[in-house]
This record gives C-alpha cells, sequence and structure tokens, in this order.
DNA sequence: CTGAAAGCGCTTACAG
DNA sequence: CTGAAAGCGCTTACAG
C-alpha cells in the first residue's frame, strides 16, 4: 500500500541516465538531445508520471494556491463569488482553499493564520461582521501575501478592492419604495461594524431626506446578515405604534425572515408593507409574493478579485496604487414592492430568469 | 517584498548552534538540554517562525489534505455535508480541499487528477449523474489514496459508504402520500445513472404495489436534481390526460421546480396535488404552501464521512472488510402534502424550526 | 547533550 | 548534449 508515486529517479534508474536528464527532457529543454527526449517522455507517459508538485512548491516557493474566506459557504452571494474566482483561478494554473469565518473574529484569524502556514500564494477575503480589528490582514500582507477584498472591504488595509455601488442602489431602492407609494419606510441593516451596512443606510437616509419623509430611530434596526435576524426585527417593527408601510432589508438573507414574519403576522404585501431586499438570490423569486432586490453581479466580483490578485501575485513588485473597482447592481423589481395602482417603474413581470437555475 | 519566512537556518544561524538541534528543540525532544530548548523556543516565537508544511510533507509524503468532490457548492445539502467534513477534519489537523463536478464527468475526472497530482492524503466523494464509469475513483484508490462515498456512492469502487435508506424512505413517503388521499401519485426521479435515483424509484414503485394503486409509465419521469428539471416535468406530468394527483419528487430541488409549476398552472397544493420532496433543505419551508420533505442529517453525513476517511488515512493497512453506514432520515411533513381532512400522520403544525437557520 | 550528513523530489547553474 | 553537485526547509539515524 501507500503512495509510491513514481519520480525523476526512476525514470533515469530504467533509462540509465542522469536525474538532471529527465528533469530536462521533461520540460522540453532545448539542450537534450531530441532521442532521448522521446525516450523519457514515452517512459514517463508509460508510468503515469507526474511531478510531485510538493517537491516544486520547495524549489520555488510558490504553492500556486489561493486561499478565499467568506463568512459563510451557504450564503448563494459568496459561493457563487467562489465559483467566479474558481473560474479564473483553475484556468490560471491555481488551486483555491475556501475558508468559513462563520462571522467570528476567532476563525477568521486562525484561518489567516493558516494560510500564512500554508504558504498560499495570496488571499480574497470578504470581512467577518464580529472582526474587531483588521490587524491580521495587515500582517499577512506584511509577510508578502497579497490581499484583495471584496464585499465586505476593510478601511485599515491598502489593497485591491471589488465593490458594489452600495450607497447608490440603496438610495435608489429607497427610492422605489417611495415610489410606490410608501410614507413610513423602515430599515433593518446588518451590523453597523461593516461598511457595506453603513454605506446602506446612509442610502436609505437620504433618500428619506431627499423626499422629505419623516426617520424615526426606531424604524432602523440592526441585525445579523441571516434570517433570524430579519424575522427578529419584523416582529419589532409592525409592533410599533408608528408601524412601517415599506421596509428595506440590507440583504435578502434578512429580507426572507421578513417575508416569513409578515407572513405570520397576516400582513399583505405590498399592499401593507411593501418589502425590498439586497443581492437577489436565486430563492427570492421563489418567495410568494416574489421579493424584489437589488441585485449584484456576484461570479463577476468573484471572476475580478481573482484576476487582481493574481496580478498582484505575478508582479512582485508592489503597485504604486490599488485599484478599487465598483461593479453595477440593477433593481429587480417583483411583487413585493411593485403595488398595481403604482405608477410602474422598472416592472419586470415576466417570469424571472433566476427561476429556471441550470 | 516576497514571502521571506524565517527557517530553522536562520534560528540556528542566529544562536550559533546547528539546525538539528534547533529542529530538536523545536520538536521538545528529550535528548536537548533545557536551557537550549527555552532559547530556541523564545527566538521562534519572537521571529514568529512557524514551520514550512511544504518541506514536512515532502519529508513524510503525508499533505495533511484531503479534497472533497461534490456536485455542486451551493447545493445546500453539500454545503452542510462539506460543514460536517470541515468539523472533524480541522479538528483532527486535516484541511479541506473543495471541488465541484458540476455533475460533468470529465469535470469530475479532472478533479480526481488533480487530487493525485496534490498529493491529497484521501477524497470524500458523492459521484456526478453524468460519470459513466468509475475507474478514475478505482486508479486513486490503486495509487494509495483511500476513497469514502456519500449519498451518491459508485458499485463498482469498494470502499467506505455514507447513506441514507433511499428505499424505505422513499416508501415510506410514499405511503405518506396514499395515506392523504392521494390515487394517482407520480414520481420525478433524478438521473438512472445514479443508485440513490434507482433506490428512491424503487422504493416509490413498491408502495404503490403494496396498495393496489395503479402504476403508469407516464408518471415517472426522469430529471437532473435541479429546478429546472422539475419544472419541465412537471408540465408534462400536468398535461396528461390523466392527470396525477400526488407527486413525489426525488430531491427537494426538483420539488421546488415542481412548485413553481403547479403555482403557474394555478393547481392548488395539497388539494389538487400534494407534492414531496427529498432532503428538506432551509429554503423548502419557505415556500407556500411549505414543502413536506424526507429529511437527511447531512451535516452527520459529512462528519462520519471524514471520520471512516481519517481512519483510512491513518491506518496504513488496508482494512479486512469496508463499511457502509445508513443514516436515518425523517418525514417532514407540512403544507404541501398535509391534507386537513385526511387522516392525520406525523404532522407537525408548529412552526418548522428551519425557518430559523443561525 | 549536540553536530554533520543524508535524504524527501525536484531544478538549475556549473563543468565537461 | 549530459552529468555531478548544490540547494529549497525540514527530520532523523549515526557519531561523538
Amino acid at each position: 500500500m501507500g503512495k509510491t508515486s513514481i519520480t525523476i529517479k526512476e525514470i533515469a534508474r530504467q533509462l540509465g541516465i542522469s536525474k538532471s536528464t529527465v528533469s530536462r527532457a521533461l520540460r522540453d529543454s532545448s539542450e537534450i538531445s531530441g532521442a532521448t527526449k522521446e525516450r523519457v517522455i514515452e517512459l514517463a507517459r508509460k508510468l503515469n508520471y507526474s511531478p510531485n508538485p510538493i517537491a516544486l512548491s520547495l524549489l520555488k516557493n510558490q504553492t500556486h494556491t489561493i486561499g478565499i474566506i467568506v463568512p459563510d459557504i451557504d450564503n448563494p452571494f459568496f459561493s457563487t463569488a467562489i465559483s467566479g474566482v474558481e473560474d479564473v483561478a483553475y484556468s490560471r494554473g491555481y488551486h483555491v482553499m475556501i475558508y468559513q469565518s462563520h462571522e467570528s473574529y476567532e476563525r477568521e484569524m486562525a484561518d489567516v493564520r493558516h494560510i500564512a502556514d500554508r504558504r498560499a500564494d495570496g488571499l480574497i477575503v470578504s470581512v467577518a461582521s464580529r472582526s474587531l480589528h483588521h490587524q491580521h490582514f495587515a500582517d499577512l500582507q506584511e509577510g508578502g501575501i497579497p490581499i484583495v477584498f471584496f464585499d465586505r472591504a476593510s478601511n485599515e488595509v491598502q489593497t485591491h478592492k471589488v465593490l458594489v455601488d452600495d450607497y447608490t442602489s440603496s438610495f435608489a431602492g429607497t427610492e422605489h419604495l417611495i415610489e410606490q407609494g410608501c410614507r413610513k419606510i423602515a430599515h433593518v441593516s446588518g451590523p453597523m461594524s461593516l461598511a457595506i451596512s453603513r454605506n446602506r443606510c446612509n442610502g436609505y437616509r437620504d433618500a428619506l431626506r431627499k423626499h422629505k419623509l419623516p426617520q424615526r430611530d426606531e424604524w432602523v434596526l440592526e441585525a445579523e446578515y441571516n434570517q433570524a435576524g430579519g424575522t427578529e426585527r419584523a416582529y419589532q417593527l409592525m409592533a410599533l405604534r408608528e408601524r412601517p408601510d415599506g421596509i428595506f432589508a440590507a440583504s435578502d438573507r434578512i429580507a426572507i425572515g421578513v417575508h416569513w414574519a409578515l407572513r405570520q403576522l397576516g400582513y399583505r404585501m405590498p399592499d401593507d408593507v411593501a418589502l425590498l431586499g439586497f443581492s437577489d438570490l436565486g430563492v427570492s423569486s421563489l418567495l410568494d409574493p416574489p421579493l424584489s432586490s437589488i441585485a449584484q453581479p456576484s461570479f463577476e466580483m468573484g471572476r475580478q478579485s481573482a484576476e487582481l490578485l493574481l496580478e498582484l501575485i505575478e508582479n512582485k513588485s508592489t503597485p504604486v496604487t490599488y485599484e478599487t473597482r465598483v461593479l453595477k447592481t440593477h433593481l429587480q423589481v417583483r411583487g413585493s414592492s411593485l403595488k398595481i395602482n403604482a405608477p410602474v417603474v422598472q416592472a419586470s413581470a415576466e417570469i424571472p430568469e433566476e427561476s429556471y437555475p441550470s
């Protein structure tokens, strides 16, 4: 038993030549005679030789491996982004190691530590909501391992970032609710420790301000980015003396929790309360009524993050200036916010394509 | 720039002792004096030394890495199973490399090749639906890399397997539909290339036989395990002259497609058509009506697969006999199949816990 | 108790 | 055109 992979030494032995020659022949070096090359290559194929990548890594101090840390792998936003990362990584000969922080500071630091220990060539990360500091990222970068942030970035660390325009999209989303006739609009935000949460919240606030609508502290509630958070906050909101007639949730997972609570409580969407989410997960369109949402190009965010990272990895010198790419979102209007008798804005009445994942 | 991790050699240089001594001190060898140990350990900590795992791997011919191949990472059944695998792997010092086959034979072979090339210590896999042969798994095993199958296993390869009792659960699920008063029950199966699909289908057929209900070829349709497949098949079924009044879908993803189609077509569940899925994904309970389903312990399946694999990895000798673990499912009855005026079987009328993922 | 040497699988100057 | 040697970072018999 035991993995007894065949080595260059074995090929050399069988052919009665030196390891150096075998190595060169395999790499198709110009200084080896055609005849020798042929013999080596044929035997290598016959023995099913594959070079030991571990030995190569030791030699080159390069692992051809990149790490990615996301809060949660079963959030479709992240799993799709991962697929985008894999798409470019694999095509360029890199492997992807996936880590989950589960929103925990400790776990995230352990993940970073693991990535450093394993000598990954680089890291793509979307920061955990409970990360208190980002020194661990700075340290990693200091140690020569480049980082790219996507979605949830750190302000403390200078590097490439791939984001969407959270502020503008939230502003536009809130305006959509206003156009549907909502006048008392609440917001269930994500944890304020994250810039995306603050930006989304500010977009909401500024839209209300622009339209001179009332702003109340009780209408802005913070939650973790998950369903339970949404459900809990919806119960709180609807129990208020001054109930909202529209809710903008900072993510679809939160929105799904709100949706569930509203249905439990007997409210009709969009007539009693209009609801809007953020990210446009595949499941959102399956709800009844289907959820309106601000769609993010998650796959493309993953792709671009990987491209930027490989650039950092393969150009040894630190770039003079780092890039922040801001990708486009679009408002996907569905039944949860589209009121029949309101002026139609961007209605997509047809069957949403997302209902047919391949 | 560049990762200039500090090495054992550097510590030796600074302390004016040999590499051997440093190495031994770090591993707390009994043959090193306490004083030396202390000096070494202190300097190591100060320099933030961490041993190069690549060098260790080369030495031990062990990578402390296991691969896992699943059809699709954003299927919650698989992502949860992966979390189960990670749970035990990390606690035992192993890292997990995740691969997606996307149900493709070629991709799966490439993944296996990659795992072999990377010298992973073992593989956990749920086979792709379009895998024609399983020789690539046999070859890997032959090469000394142990394998454990979960959910979708290969009959061609002898090794540990972690499954659920697809036949019995499907039998019971079908009986549940019968108890609800369904008399014309259709089945949307998964690809017949997979044993799980065949077993689920047989469970369905035998339940009908036992209750002497009609079986019609047009009522058994094959689909890929995804939503689009379910939608398509539902349109076909409901177009039949002899329409079914109950549908058992071989997976929740298929069931979600069926659910969507039935609503589009104006059917009411469960009265016109009762619907039952398989796996009990988190989203299933969010649909309206919520989906009844046969719940699988996916996290636990992942955990046990990892345990069995580590056993194979760490006991060099091939075991005399391989183990097949069959885990318990349970029928989760919800609105899509529970008829008010039918005899209540295992109704769980309370709010399903799955509605509150953390 | 400590060091010099060999070796894990490979590549690449350096000699011929 | 081919080989012997050194070296990537580590461990571990083998000597002292």
